[in-house]
Order: structure tokens, then sequence, then C-alpha cells
DNA sequence: CGCATACGCGCC
DNA sequence: AAACGGCGCGTTTGCG
């Protein structure tokens, strides 16, 4: 048995010099992670000094002591299965994702970053005459001085920030655009900005000699259950950017393109494979519907039904039929609000209604589905009388702030509480599937033919050779479909393709 | 100069 | 004052 910290770059060390791996390990950081998943690192240093009272002397004696008081807890707080079926599993699979990393096209990436930096320049050149002066586009609060003092835009209904000036996130820039051409602008700046320094520069640095991306998986990263990606985070590459695409850029081939896609477009299968990815369906309202019981919820994804559709038409008493997209929207957000915990304001935030509207809605949601109500509040309550809230495989999260004299703390504890196992369910469903994908695939001898090579916390995505694709998605499939049975079916959806801007 | 913080923003 | 759960990261700014 292996048994200490970081195992996961210890077995990639195996893994890269073509020797075995052991099959029974022990991760001790992973380890405290379930037990408490809320520490600021897991070194040995931090976990002696909490754990064992003691400052760390790096002996043999004391790793053991971590190492038994931990194995100890483990079974102690019925961590076991989760451990030595779950994670542990999980270490090699996620060792094999970081290894083989994702082909990344060189070319294209330096394309977009070139263009973008033309459009960031012509931009900034626009900015600065509307402003009448130069100016650090980058510094909120330079900005903030430009729109709101020097310019003098309209400031009614803009926020502060901490430091008292008003602010000039994208909301607020959304909400003042008509009042002044510099706006658009700075949209449209702070996207490309975006998109050039956190994504296209920094990948090229990072790209491997064989041409790939390699990212590090944290698996003690959250506090719900869920995987972090870092270095770079593969977890947050933009989808679709709100941009057009600008004049100048119009004039070459990538016409049509929507920026965020042009940066996917640079991740690729590699020659004869294909890319593929696997997405789980509405996965955390599944995991709500089951876990609350909601008649409603789970006979509407008994019936496949469209959920928000559903849910609007429960909310605006109205037929499926008659639901408007506009309706759908708020029912989209009102279903998502409600596993954040998320109360009148915030949703008339995102979904512009009116305060009290917002509150009427939040009120009708929860008499449509009173089981999810009562869910919520039993958990909350089980939170302020335990300390802590688990999921049904026991993994646990401590919320000791469930009964702060702070209301505030309180409340974000109880959000927090009603999250984790709804979250963390999911979060469990996903790496039991990679594990067993990853045993099926080698029972198979498929590991070079199908391999994984992300997870993005619903979404698994693999690179897969063309001559056994077909067969390949339906067996992934299948299995992230089975590894967990809920009170409703589970379903993925599959889409393939040459690079990851282009699947369908 | 490095470091922490505030701000902002990408994803599920 | 904040008011929506979970992340990682780039840039600015102030401090030692």
């Amino acid at each position: 048995m292996l048994i200490g910290f970081d195992l996961k770059e210890k077995i990639k060390d195996l893994k890269r010099s073509g020797k075995k791996t052991p099959k029974d390990i022990f991760d001790i950081g992973v380890a405290y992670w379930l037990l408490n998943p809320d520490e600021e690192e897991y070194t040995p240093e931090n976990l002696s000094r909490k754990y064992l009272h003691k400052n760390f002397d790096g002996s043999n004696i004391e790793f053991d002591e971590l190492y038994r008081f931990a194995e100890k807890k483990i079974k102690e707080y019925k961590l076991d299965k989760l451990f030595y079926e779950v994670e542990m599993p999980l270490i090699g699979v996620l060792a094999d994702m970081e290894v083989l990393g994702i082909k990344i096209d060189l070319k294209n990436l330096k394309a977009l970053d070139k263009d973008l930096g033309k459009n960031i320049e012509d931009l900034a050149k626009i900015i600065y005459q509307e402003a009448g002066e130069n100016f650090n586009i980058n510094s909120s609060q330079q900005l903030s001085r430009i729109l709101f003092e020097k310019l003098k835009i309209d400031s009614r209904g803009t926020r502060k920030t901490k430091s008292g000036k008003i602010s000039t996130d994208i909301d607020t820039l959304m909400d003042i655009r008509e009042k002044h051409p510099i706006v658009q602008y700075i949209l449209n700046y702070r996207e490309f900005y975006k998109l050039q320094s956190t994504y296209a520069m920094p990948f090229q640095e990072l790209i491997g000699k064989d041409g790939r991306l390699h990212t590090t998986y944290v698996q003690t990263g959250t506090s719900t259950g869920r995987l972090s990606s870092q270095n770079p985070n593969l977890q947050n590459i933009p989808v679709s950017s709100r941009a057009s695409i600008s004049e100048s850029a119009k004039a070459d081939k990538t016409i049509g393109d929507d920026w965020a896609v042009r940066l996917r477009k640079s991740f690729v299968a590699d020659k004869g494979y294909k890319l593929a990815a696997f997405d789980y369906s509405q996965i955390e309202l599944r995991v709500l519907a089951s876990l609350s019981g909601d008649p409603k919820m789970i006979d509407a994804f008994n019936n496949d039904l469209d959920i928000h559709k559903m849910t609007a038409a429960n909310v605006f008493n109205i037929p499926l039929e008659k639901v408007t997209p506009e309706e759908r929207r708020i029912a989209k957000t009102l279903n998502f609000g409600v596993i954040y915990g998320m109360g009148a304001n915030a949703f008339a935030e995102t979904s512009g209604l009116s305060v009290l509207q917002a509150r009427k809605f939040i009120d009708e949601y929860f008499s449509d589905f009173k089981r999810i109500k009562e869910w919520q509040g039993q958990v909350k309550e089980h939170a302020r009388k335990t300390g802590y809230v688990i999921n049904l495989n026991g993994r646990r999260r401590w919320l000791l702030n469930a009964v702060s004299m702070f209301r505030g703390e309180a409340a974000e504890a109880e959000r927090a509480a009603i999250n984790m196992p709804v979250q963390g369910l999911a979060a469990d469903i996903v790496k039991m599937a990679m594990v067993k994908i990853n045993e099926d695939l080698k029972k198979k001898d498929w590991q070079d033919k199908a391999r994984m090579l992300l997870t993005i916390h619903d979404e698994l995505l693999f690179e897969i050779s063309e001559d056994i694709i077909k067969e390949a998605e339906k067996l992934i499939a299948n299995l992230m479909e089975t590894v967990y049975e809920l009170e409703v079916p589970v379903k993925v959806n599959v889409k393939t393709g040459k690079d990851w801007g282009t699947l369908e």
C-alpha cells in the first residue's frame, strides 16, 4: 500500500517512467479533505498542527500518526466507501488525464491572439478619444473617474464598490450603455482583453513539448466535492461571446465565428481521433428532484419534459404550450437560484424583475414545489443542530456558522448547506463515472482509443479513435447514465467533432 | 521588489 | 452592508 501526500504526483512519475502503479493507495491530504473540506491547505505542516496539536518535524513517526488518525476518522465518519472506492481510484484517472493533456492548434491560437491584440489597440485609441485623455482602461478606479466624474454619465441606479467608487462591472456598464458611446467600446475592450490575457496568451506559454496543454486537477480544491483545475484552469474556457466580430476581422476567413468559439477551436483532436463531449443533462436539478422527492419535479424528469418550461407553466399557472421564451427564462433563473438558496433581491437582479415580483415568484415556486421547500428546511435544521451537512454518500461539510449570532453569516451557512448535498452528489456521480469508465476502457483494451481528457463538473471530454467512436459513445454515455441510480432518469448528451469549438 | 487585496470575469 | 452555491486567474493598487 502506498501511503502519503500528493500521490497523484507520485503516480504520474511512475506512469511517465513506464512503471507499474500500486493498486492500494492512501492519500493523507485527500483523507483530511474528506474529514473537513474547508481547510486552507492539506499539507503535513498544517494538518499536524491542527489535528495532532504539534509542529511538524518531518519524521516518519509523525507521517504515520497523521495517517493513522485519518484512517480512524474516515471509518468513524463512514467515509470509507467514498474514500476507498471513489477518491482513491480517481487519483489514477486524474493522473492519466493530466499526463495526456489536450492537443492545441498553436497556429489558430496565435492568429486569435494577434486578432485580439489588434482589436484591443483599436478600441483603446477610440476610448482615449472619447475620454479626451489617455488612461489605464484596465483600472476600474481610473475608469470610474472617467465615466462618472469626467464624462458625467448619469449614475442613477449604479452600485458602489467597497472602496466607495462607482462600480464599472458588466452589469453597471450594460445599464448605462445607451448613455454614452464610450460604454460599448469599453464592454468590447473588456471582453477582448479577458480572452487575450487569461486564455490566448498564457496558453501559448503552457503548451508542452508534446503540443498539448496539461492542467492540474486539485482533488482537495472545493468544499462541496467537486474538482478544481489550475495552471491552467480548463474548467472556465469561454463558451460564447457577446461582442461581434469587428470589421477588421471580418475580412479574413473566420467570418461568422464567435470569439469564444475561435478560442475553443484551438482545442483539437489528435490525428485519427475526434473529440467527444459527454454532458449530464440538468444533473443538479435531477439530484434535487430525487433528494426532495418532489412529485411534480420527478414527474417532469420521468416524462423527459423541458424542466424550465414545466417550471414556468407551474409558476405562471398556464398550460405548457402557452409558455413564452421570456417566462421560460425567468423559470430557468428560478430553478438555478433555488439550488443556490437565492433570495428575492438576487433573483430580481438577475432576472430583471422588481423585488416585489421576484418575491411573488419565489413564493409561488415553493408553493408549487412544496417538497423542495420542506427538504431545504430539513437540511438547514440538520446543519443548525449538528454543525454539518452530508450528502447521500456521506460526504461532509462543516457549517458551524449555521448558528452564528450574525444573521448574514448564518444565512450564508444555510445557503451553503442546501447547496452542498446537491452539488456534492452531482460531483460524486461524475467521479464515479470517471472511475468506472477508465476501468471498462482498460478491460476492453481501449485506453489508447478512447482517452478521457477533461472533466468540467457535469461534462467529460474525450478524444476517441474514429474507428470505434460510435461504439465508445454508447459505452461511455451508458456508463455515465447508470453509474448511480436516482429517483429520476439520468440523461447524458453527446457531441463530437474535430475541435472543441464545433461539436455536433 | 514581492505580497495581499480589491475588482472584475470566465466556467458549471 | 449584503442580499446566489462552487471555483481560478489577470490586473491594479497600496503597503512593507
